[in-house]
Order: structure tokens, then C-alpha cells, then sequence
DNA sequence: CTGGGGTCCT
DNA sequence: AGGACCC
């Protein structure tokens, strides 16, 4: 819609293949849905407007540019698909409120089972101010991008987006904490929780569970026997409300693919000439991105009758470095090279003397390195200058970026958080290990400075919880997360808005928020949208119509409560509390990906694997083996 | 007659 | 290498 505005009030499906994989509001009102097949949608709406888009391209790119521009106004953005984008707004929450008289606050946008007029914004500081956050970043890519979209505002990711579409067309929503339950008994069933799956939701059901409230009441132990301890805590939590996991920015992309599906491949000419074809787009795609890619891999689908849902089978390889050189440098006999290596790794997956079916392939660039650099040497993590070239280009916007020679790029500067290596170290060094067992420590956070948190660690548990919830009432102050999603107006939101999506903000400092939105295309005038932000855990969700971009944390690893900790008191809790009492016991700094080891000049990336004290810092370069 | 992407965990 | 999840 925003490439062609004639389409605007035109019933408009996005095409891939034989299905309508997105639709504008046009066409939902003459009953044009998701994921619903070419025929079917034709059938319901015979004047449908079809656009192919099975090229990502454009979607790509502007869903890079939302998540670029939120991330010019606040740095904390996690990216899910192209069109939402979680926001950490604590920080920037944090700041303002400490300017801002509390008679002067209000909130903006729709609130999540109240009358906005009705709520007082005094009693939700970091919320309201994160509504207001979240009107500025829609407005923004509205303004300067010409998506509209929806937010969602709540203290962490789950309740950011799922209180993002409580009203859809570019609007936003702010959860206020007593509002959790209802919000989450409102979700008709475990599959919309975000984080339940298709493969968790048939395995629940086999348990008898259906409903939310289901989840939410059955044993834990006996969840734990079906999914294992992480996976039965985390879900049961999530079906609770709270989700532990940070707002982890996302940084450039950790791969990049293409593929093609089709009905029937059944020989080696038209396969070789498909890989050919993808691996030409893909290559330059690469070379855009100005990073170098080290390992190549190669995924098929084979017509099965039975098992007919994903059955992918895939081999990977090293890349050889004069190519992936060639690579990044734009070398054009660098395409026959790779057609070589990835015509071998088929005949690792198809014995070609048989008869075979194909009806996928996929070519992907995988374990991307910056290019940088002083030859990578060891030298340059010791060196008092930043590494010439932090991760990559700015932002790796994505296909668009004008792909930074090598220089240091100067424009888009505000890329890669941390940018230089060192503050990832300084962080991540400074992280001590999750500790598994939890409390001991001075895992109760923020007790008021009165209490010796020696001497509550060690009263009766009820005693504590009965604490901190009168501690609660007192500390207004909370972290907020807010999620915005937009849908967008050409008719593409959910699987990739045409235009972009969201923005999204969360808090940060002790008690951090998350938003998100999602952004729908159309610079139209449409419909109006709001935005709303929630108190005191202050959070968004964001999503663009097209394209989107969502911010969310990484679970950290050891997220577990301490034993002593009933989940369903903690989810009684203030947002902000519970946030509060999160980040000190897994002692949560967001961290960049780290690009890949070598070159380290990277900066700061995601490594979000480094658990312990130990395993992101220097001494992982030393090691013996 | 279910895309074309992505992420992380095991 | 595959499986789960997300859009």
C-alpha cells in the first residue's frame, strides 16, 4: 500500500504461493483471514487485490528501518519477525519521571478493562509515562516512515504483547498490574499464549489442560515429569503472567536465507539451477550486509505422504575463507564456487541414483563474522582504541544498509549498543553466575534499607512474602514494559506488514519494562491509534504492519524463583516487585550478541550464552583445547 | 492448497 | 542436525 496508495481502500492479500499469507483491513472486513488459501479468499471476496510477496526484500528493509528508528530513541529493541519490536523503556521511564511532577502525569491510549479517564495516573507513574513513550515512537514511524501500528504497554514482554491487540487498529493499550489475571483469563485458550506452541499445546492437552487457567492450577511436579524443570516453570509462569525473560537487543541478523518452495523437483538440472538462483540473491544480500558468513548450509522438504508437516533435512559446511573473502567483497565468480559446495552437500542428502521429490530448498549464510579489523589479532582486545570496525555496520539494517566499506561507519552511528567489546566485557564480567539455587544471597532485592536482608532471608516464608507485599504497597515506583502492535493498513500485518511496524520501549535500571508494537503499513490516515503505557513495570511491545520488530529479553538461564518463593504469591506481586526481585536474583544485564568469536572486534552482541561468571570474558580466547 | 523468513535449545 | 518457538 505505501509502494502503491491506489491500493489503499482496496480489498489487498498478500500472496505466497497458494495462500493469502496477510490481508489489509479491507479485506478481513469481507472475511479475508491469515493464513487462509488463494481459492478460499477469492471465494469470500471475488474483487481481492493480490500482491505477490514472496520477496522479502521490502519487508525487510523497513522492518529494519522501525527497528532502527526505535532504536535511535531508546537502545534497548528485540526484534520478533519483521513487524513487532520489544521495547525496554525502564531507563528512559526512570528519567523522566524524576523530572516530572506527579500531578503532571497522565496516560495516553486505551487501558486495558478501565476507562483511561477513570485511572489515576499518579498511581502509575512508570506506566503512564511509558504510554506517552509509546504515542511518541508510533508517531514516529508514523511520521517518518509512514506505518501505523499497535503498542502494548505492561511490565514485561508476555503482557506488553499480549495487551497490545486488545484494541487493534493502530491503537495501544496499557495493562495495569491488577489487570493481569483478567487479561490472561480472556486468552480462549493455552495456544495463544505466546511461547505455546503447536508441539506444548497437544502435549498439555494430552494432560487434560485446555485453558489457561488450567495451566495455571496444575501441579507442578507433575508438569515437570512431562516437560523437564525449565520448560514446565516456564510455561506454567507464562500462563500466570510473568515472564522472566529481558529485552534483549537484537543487533544484526545471526543468519541470513532464502528459499523457494514448489510442488515437485525431481532432478539434479532443476535443482542445481533453483540453488543457483537462490544462492545469487542470497550472495548479494551478503555482500550488502559487509559481514563474512563461515559456515553454508543446506535445507530440502521432500514430498512425504505421510509426516507431511515439516519434515526439513539439512547439511552444513565450513565455508573455505578465500570465498567467504570473495564474499563480502563482491566477487562475481564467488556464485559458481558455492553452487559447487552446495551441489555437494545435496548428494549428502539425496542418493540422486534414486528417485527423489523435492518440494523446498533453502540456501543460509550462518555464524556471520564482522570483517575487521586488524587481522583479527588477538591484540586488538587488549588495545586501548575501539576495534576499527564494531560489529558490522551499524545497524545491519538489514538488506538496506548501505553496507560499510571499511571504514568505520560514521552515519548510523548508533548502532551496536556497547559498540566496542569493552562494555560488553565490563558487563558481562561483572555478572556473577545465575546461581542456581536462588536466594541465598541477597537474592531479595530491594528490601527497604531498614531491613537487614540477612535477617529477612531467614524468617519463615510467609513472613517475608507478607513483607514485601506490604513493602509493595509503598514503592509505587515500578518498571513497566509496553507493546505496541500496528497493523498495518496495507493488509499485510501479521506475517509481514508491507509497511513496518512498531516501536517499542521498556524500562531499565533496577526494575526494567518492556514494549512493543506492531506496526501496520499505510501511511494512511486511518484509523486512530493510541497507545498506552503501563505503571509501574513499564514495557512495550511494538509492531509494524508489514514489518515489524519486537524487543524482548533473553530468558536468562537460570531463571528459576528461588525455592522458597510460591509463584502464585509472586504473581500477586506489583510488576514492578516482581521485576525488581527478578533482576536480583538472575542478576540480568542486557547483553549484545557477540557476533561470533574471531574477529571480536564486535561488539557487543548477543552472547547470551555466557551463563556464568566466567564464560564471555577474555579468557575463553586462552583456552587450552 | 501452509510462506518465507527468523530465534534459541537440545 | 533437528526441534521447538515466533512472526
Amino acid at each position: 500500500m505505501i509502494r502503491n496508495p491506489s491500493l489503499r481502500d482496496l480489498p489487498l492479500g498478500i500472496q505466497q504461493k497458494y495462500i493469502i499469507v496477510t490481508s489489509n483491513y479491507v479485506a478481513r472486513q469481507h472475511g479475508v483471514t491469515k493464513l487462509m488459501s488463494v481459492s478460499d479468499a477469492k471465494e469470500k471476496c471475488p474483487q481481492l487485490v493480490l500482491v505477490n510477496g514472496e520477496d522479502l526484500t521490502c519487508y525487510r528493509e523497513m522492518s529494519y528501518k522501525v527497528t532502527d528508528l526505535l532504536m535511535s530513541h531508546c537502545p534497548l529493541v528485540e526484534r520478533l519477525g519483521f513487524d513487532e519490536n520489544f521495547v525496554d523503556v525502564t531507563e528512559l521511564v526512570e528519567s523522566r519521571l524524576k523530572e516530572t511532577p506527579l500531578s503532571a502525569l497522565s496516560f495516553v491510549g486505551h487501558i486495558y478493562n478501565q476507562e483511561t479517564s477513570a485511572v489515576s495516573a499518579k498511581d502509575y507513574p512508570r506506566l503512564a509515562i511509558g504510554s506517552h513513550i509509546a504515542a511518541e515512537l508510533r508517531d514516529a514511524v508514523h511520521t517518518k516512515l509512514g506505518l501505523t501500528g499497535c503498542a502494548g504497554i505492561a511490565s514485561n514482554k508476555l503482557l506488553a504483547k499480549l495487551v497490545s491487540g486488545a484494541f487493534k487498529p493502530n491503537q495501544q493499550t496499557t495493562l495495569l498490574p491488577e489487570c493481569t489475571v483478567t487479561l490472561m483469563h480472556s486468552l480462549s485458550g493455552l495456544r495463544r499464549v505466546p511461547g505455546v506452541g503447536p508441539r506444548t499445546a497437544q502435549r498439555l492437552q494430552a494432560l487434560g489442560l485446555h485453558s489457561v487457567s488450567d495451566l495455571q492450577l496444575f501441579p507442578l511436579v507433575d508438569l515437570v515429569k512431562e516437560f523437564g524443570e525449565a520448560h514446565a516453570k516456564r510455561i506454567q509462569n507464562l500462563a500466570r503472567g510473568i515472564d522472566v525473560s529481558m529485552v534483549t537487543p537484537t543487533g544484526p541478523p545471526q543468519s541470513l536465507s532464502d528459499e523457494d518452495s514448489f510442488k515437485k523437483m525431481s532432478t539434479m538440472a532443476e535443482v542445481s539451477q533453483k540453488i543457483e538462483e537462490l544462492l545469487a540473491s542470497l550472495i548479494d544480500r551478503m555482500h550488502k550486509d559487509g559481514r563474512q558468513p563461515m559456515t553454508f548450509r543446506l535445507t530440502i522438504r521432500r514430498l512425504s505422504t505421510a509426516n507431511k508437516w515439516f519434515n526439513r533435512e539439512s547439511r552444513q559446511c565450513p565455508i573455505p575463507s578465500f570465498l567467504s573473502q570473495k564474499i563480502a567483497l563482491g566477487s562475481s565468480d564467488v556464485l559458481t564456487h558455492l553452487v559447487t559446495v552446495a551441489v555437494k552437500l545435496f548428494h549428502k542428502l539425496v542418493d540422486t541414483s534414486e528417485a527423489f521429490h523435492l518440494t523446498l530448498i533453502n540456501v543460509c549464510f550462518c555464524n556471520l563474522q564482522s570483517r575487521s579489523v586488524s587481522r583479527g589479532s588477538i591484540a586488538s582486545f587488549f588495545s586501548h582504541k575501539p576495534p576499527q570496525k564494531p560489529q558490522s555496520s551499524s545497524r545491519h539494517t538489514g538488506p538496506p544498509s548501505p553496507r560499510q566499506p571499511i571504514s568505520p561507519t560514521p552515519t548510523q552511528s548508533h548502532g551496536r549498543r556497547g559498540g566496542s567489546d569493552y562494555s560488553v566485557e565490563e558487563r558481562t564480567g561483572a555478572s556473577r553466575s545465575p546461581k542456581t539455587s536462588g536466594l541465598e544471597e541477597g537474592a531479595f532485592p530491594r528490601l527497604p534499607p531498614d531491613v537487614d536482608p540477612d535477617v529477612f532471608k531467614v524468617l519463615p516464608q510467609h513472613i517475608q512474602e507478607e513483607l514485601l507485599s506490604n513493602f509493595q504497597t509503598e514503592r509505587s515506583g515500578i518498571p513497566s514494559v509496553l507493546t505496541t502492535d500496528l497493523e498495518d493498513q496495507t493488509g499485510f500485518s501479521h506475517i509481514f506488514p508491507e509497511p513496518l511496524k512498531r516501536a517499542s520501549q521498556s524500562v531499565r535500571s533496577e526494575e526494567r519494562g518492556a514494549v512493543c508494537r506492531e506496526y501496520d503499513a499505510g501511511s494512511s490516515r486511518e484509523d486512530g491509534n493510541e497507545f498506552s503505557v503501563p505503571q509501574d513495570p513499564v514495557g512495550m511491545r511494538v509492531e509494524h504492519d508489514n514489518s515489524s520488530k519486537s524487543v524482548t529479553s533473553n530468558s536468562v538461564s537460570g531463571a528459576d524463583f528461588p525455592h522458597n518463593v510460591d509463584p502464585c504469591v509472586f504473581s500477586q506481586l506489583p510488576a514492578d516487585m516482581q521485576r525488581e526481585l527478578l533482576s536480583e536474583w538472575r542478576q540480568q544485564k542486557p547483553i549484545f550478541k557477540m557476533p561470533s568469536r574471531p574477529s571480536g572486534t564486535g561488539g557487543a552482541s548477543r552472547d547470551k550464552k555466557t551463563k556464568g561468571p566466567q564464560t564471555n570474558n577474555l579468557l575463553k580466547y586462552f583456552k587450552p583445547s
